[in-house]
DNA sequence: GGCCGAACGTA
DNA sequence: GTACGTTCGGCCC
């Protein structure tokens, strides 16, 4: 590699247009207007003539847009909407330019859902990281965003320099070019564009500030982050205003403006080499087009291109891909097998110092924390591995040894010392951290005083992908061992065979180091690669949108939740546990005593035999299990029917060991000895549908239904001098369905806050009453479930048939919930997924199954899905934006503990009760917005007490 | 010790 | 009829 490598990035797109405008009309001899076609054929020529001259390009490529929707249009559906359409003799000259590059045999790139100026930052970057120099031909001002030198050079090569060229002006574009034009450098013109925006591309930025106003607001602050976080504290003016009323424009408008950098390359670098121009077929595009004195220099081959005839194989290739774009599917980047034994063992200060600077210069490192437990709350940090590439990666020993009190500890930094000098790369703002499950890892470390950011999140990068993508066999899960299986065919060491499993467990910290080494680093390796295969997917298959403004922000989020905890009183439910056992234990013996003999209440296997085989009730043995059924139906039918006085006791029975066993006692079990408070999990990839789940333990499930389960909620506490406060949805999945099937009798009730089920019985039954508006209660439940007539059936107590008229009837009334269900079964059917209003997708693989019932299942799940998963959308929007609001009001002191589906519960001063009530309800009842304006209203429920059950 | 189905708590 | 998680008994290895 004796001379510099120096890539020209042609800017296609924006060339025609600036082409178009500046050139005399001109057609060619079939008529066509060619006078834009005409402006980007000399520049091509005079490019192609600078091969080998200094400063020329030794590698080029026409970079074009592919359609006018890339995923910007996603996380903005306005982006670009502005536009107009291009004049009407432009139109036909698009499809010229294609033909104009393939004249001159050289490489022409476009993507679906991309942009031409994605691609060029993602081929400069790549080109520059390998030490060449790159040119982007273009006037466009975003790209000024790219101009500079790589700061982090892939091993061993020079850093490569990037700058413009505007072959109109004919003017070089460098850093001091763009500082000249935008007051600022490279790296922080996309602030600038942010706050003035664009109206051209409509991108809104901030009302009232232009390119003079943003320029100083961002050389003054340093940063658009900055600027917007200092507004509150600026002395009143309209430029305060501007700021805070604009703050999420211009966030959104930062996103707009950001290049992608990161797209797979549909073709390699190497391919882009530039060789000679082959005359043909560059001559007879000529010809065709009356480009005579083009084709009269061609000809006399002074000054042309063309220096050789020869066609290149490699080029007859690269233009026949060119040529056939093969939709938005690309080439797996590629990365060699996973080898555990290229790991290092980091022991020494010195070492780890090496790792931290490569880490930064890297500016992206993937990251796992050992710890001896899987409580983070619990646990202590045993370790940390880091990955900077495929098989480049470390562990950091931090708490190895020490349990046998005599035995050597093996060599290691201290603990303190690492996480020390791991803070500033953990906390740096310039260097991405990628996890696995993330949340843990904060959690872990946020105990150590570090705020782990930015992140992002394999595994939540997986379930926006793939949420509900399972097929027999190959299982849709979004752990890392069945990820790294089912996308490099590789298994990663088993954590149970480094620590076995049950009472011969081994905490981590007693494997030995080399061992420990390649278990931990590997995950450190395995997840920086499924960043790099599945974080450039979110932009390719439309679902960047839900991870970056939705589940990504919720992370540290939810990680405080879990931190925060809520009080739970210890006497309190102990006092309970022991009522219940009391009661449990009277109602044990009049069972034996009515069935004649003891045996377990609790097995259903023989109490089916007690009351079917022994007392001799009616009732059937069910399903494959040959088992009776025992269940609340069954047991409530005979006490009713047969009046059996021992049914309704196994029914209090039940009730009072499931609310002891799984309440009562397992939440004291839960009560964590340094807060005090019961910490519970969640699970950001736990429900298909977008939903949070929560375990250890569930506190999605607490009782409220019933008066005596209800009791267990009086034990969940504040603090002395707090309160704690229920912010509920009313009747959110009600609401969105009206909005999204469009059903204007039920948003008109919405709109006027009526009893929607009253409404519902009104519109089906003409007449309102309790009995009918239990009914339409029911029913409007069965639309949201996925609407069948046995179900509908056994929840109204009537026949299928009858089912049938009452769901007849309803899509009478109510046709646009038959057309949101017939719509959204055709879009499933043919694009294998739902999505939500915010574009979240779940996958139905099962759709068009065989098997009626797996197909019916499937669709009562796909009808499901996108109302529960908007709302699901809806909460974890309000979440997000909730603390800052709170911040922004002055009510730092509130803290957000839990979330159950339509429901936040914050804990917080009792004189705060007030002005928090208002923010909470105001970012709840907006939570939507911008993004989508929906018909209905969002109601908001608040209330507070001493008690969670006090709050509602 | 580990896994599965039945049962039941929530939205 | 949707979406979850936990407990228990019963059964397997």
């Amino acid at each position: 590699m004796a001379d510099k490598q120096h890539l020209y990035l042609v800017d296609g797109s924006s060339y025609i247009f600036r082409a178009y405008h500046r050139l005399p009309p001109l057609t060619n001899p079939q008529g066509t207007p060619v006078g834009a076609v005409y402006g980007y054929t000399t520049m091509l020529w005079k490019l192609a003539d600078d091969l080998h001259k200094a400063d020329g390009p030794t590698h080029l490529a026409v970079i074009l847009d592919a359609s006018g929707v890339s995923f910007r249009n996603e996380i903005y559906d306005q982006y670009k909407a502005n536009r107009p359409e291009p004049p009407e003799d432009l139109k036909p000259q698009f499809p010229l330019i294609r033909d104009a590059t393939r004249a001159f045999s050289l490489p022409c790139i476009e993507e679906e859902g991309l942009e031409a100026d994605d691609l060029i930052a993602s081929y400069a970057r790549a080109a520059a990281k390998r030490g060449w120099d790159v040119t982007i031909v273009s006037g466009d001002k975003d790209l000024m965003q790219l101009v500079g030198e790589e700061v982090e050079p892939d091993d061993g090569f020079a850093p490569g320099k990037v700058d413009m060229l505007d072959t109109m002006k004919n003017q070089r574009i460098g850093i001091p070019e763009v500082i000249e034009k935008f007051g600022v450098p490279p790296e922080k013109v996309g602030d600038v564009l942010a706050l003035m925006g664009d109206s051209v591309d409509n991108v809104p930025g901030i009302f009232g500030i232009g390119p003079k106003t943003a320029t100083k607001l961002i050389q003054e602050h340093g940063s658009l982050q900055a600027a917007l976080d200092a507004a509150p504290d600026m002395k009143k003016s309209k430029l305060k205003e501007r700021l805070l009323e604009g703050r999420e424009m211009a966030e959104l408008s930062r996103v707009l403006v950001q290049l992608k950098e990161d797209c797979a390359l549909p073709m390699q670098l190497d391919d882009l080499k530039l060789d000679a121009v082959p005359k043909e077929p560059l001559a007879e595009f000529l010809a065709h087009h009356g480009f005579t004195s083009l084709l009269k220099r061609l000809d006399g081959g002074t000054g042309s291109p063309a220096r050789k005839t020869d066609l290149h194989p490699a080029k007859q290739d690269n233009q026949a891909r060119a040529a056939a774009p093969e939709g938005s599917r690309q080439a797996l980047p590629e990365m060699p097998p996973v080898d555990c034994s290229a790991y290092e063992c980091v022991q020494s200060m010195e070492r780890l110092e090496h790792w931290i600077a490569r880490a930064f210069a890297a500016r992206k490192v993937a990251l796992d924390t050992e710890t001896s437990s899987l409580d983070a709350l619990q646990a202590s940090l045993t370790g940390i591995s880091l990955a900077l590439g495929p098989n480049d990666a470390c562990y950091i020993p931090l708490g190895h040894g020490g349990t046998d009190m005599f035995a050597e500890k093996p060599e290691q930094i201290g603990r303190d010392a690492a996480l020390a000098a791991l803070k500033p790369l953990l906390e740096s703002d310039a260097v991405l951290k990628i996890g696995q499950n993330i949340k843990y890892d904060l959690n872990v470390l946020a105990r150590h005083g570090i705020a782990v950011a930015p992140v992002d999140d394999t595994m939540i990068i997986s379930f926006a992908l793939d949420a509900g993508r399972s097929m027999d066999g190959i299982g849709g899960g979004h752990g890392m061992d069945e990820l790294c299986q089912r996308h490099f065919g590789h298994t990663p060491i088993a954590f149970k065979d480094v620590c076995g499993t049950g009472k011969k467990a081994i905490p981590f910290g007693e494997v030995p180091l080399d061992r420990a080494t390649e278990y931990a680093a590997e995950d450190a390796d395995v997840t920086w690669r499924l960043h790099r295969l599945l974080h450039p997917r979110l932009a390719h298959e439309g679902s960047t949108r839900i991870y970056e403004r939705v589940d990504r922000p919720l992370i540290p989020v939810v990680a405080e939740m879990e931190r925060n905890g809520i009080r739970v009183d210890r006497a309190a439910l102990a006092r309970l546990s022991e009522e219940f056992a009391t009661r449990i234990g009277e109602i044990e013996a009049e069972v034996h005593e009515i069935a004649g003999q003891e045996f377990t209440i609790g097995s259903p296997k023989q109490l089916g035999e007690i009351l079917f085989d022994k007392m001799g009730y009616k009732g059937g043995r069910k399903g494959k299990s040959g088992q009776y059924s025992t269940d609340q139906a069954m047991l409530e039918k005979l006490a009713a029917q047969d009046d059996a006085p021992i049914a309704q006791k196994v029914l209090d029975w039940r009730q009072l060991s499931k609310l002891k066993s799984t309440y009562t006692d397992a939440l004291q079990a839960a009560i964590n000895p340094e807060t005090g408070r019961v910490h519970t999990s969640y699970s950001l990839v736990g429900a298909q549908t977008g939903r949070l789940s929560s375990t250890d333990p569930n506190l999605q499930n607490i009782p409220i239904r019933t008066e005596i389960g209800r009791q267990i909620r009086t034990a969940f506490v504040p603090e002395a001098g707090n309160v704690l406060l229920a912010a509920d949805y009313s009747q959110i999945e009600l609401r969105l369905a009206a909005h999204m099937a469009d059903v204007p009798p039920l948003k008109e009730a919405f709109a006027r806050g009526e009893d929607i089920h009253a409404r519902t019985a009104e519109e089906l039954f003409g007449h309102v009453d309790r009995d009918t508006r239990a009914r339409a209660k029911t029913i409007n439940f069965a639309i949201l479930y996925g609407i069948s007539r046995w179900g509908l059936a056994t929840r109204l107590g009537t026949e299928p048939d009858e089912a049938q008229a009452m769901i007849d009837r309803y899509f009478e009334r109510f046709p646009g919930i038959q057309r949101y269900i017939v719509a959204t079964l055709e879009g499933v059917r043919e694009r294998g997924y739902s999505q939500t209003l915010f574009g979240r997708k779940t996958w139905f693989p099962r759709i068009s199954s065989k098997n009626q019932a797996e197909r019916q299942g499937s669709e009562r799940a796909a009808i499901n899905a996108p109302i529960q998963g908007t709302s699901a959308d809806i909460i974890k929007r309000a979440m997000v934006r909730m603390l800052p609001a709170l911040q922004d009001a002055g009510l730092g002191n509130v803290k957000m503990l839990l979330q159950v589906h339509d429901e936040l519960v914050f804990e917080l001063p009792e004189s705060e009760v007030e002005a928090a009530s208002k923010v909470i309800e105001k970012v709840m009842g907006e939570a939507a917005l911008p993004a989508i304006s929906l018909d209905v209203p969002l109601a908001v429920e608040i209330g507070h007490g001493t008690s969670w059950d006090a709050a509602h």
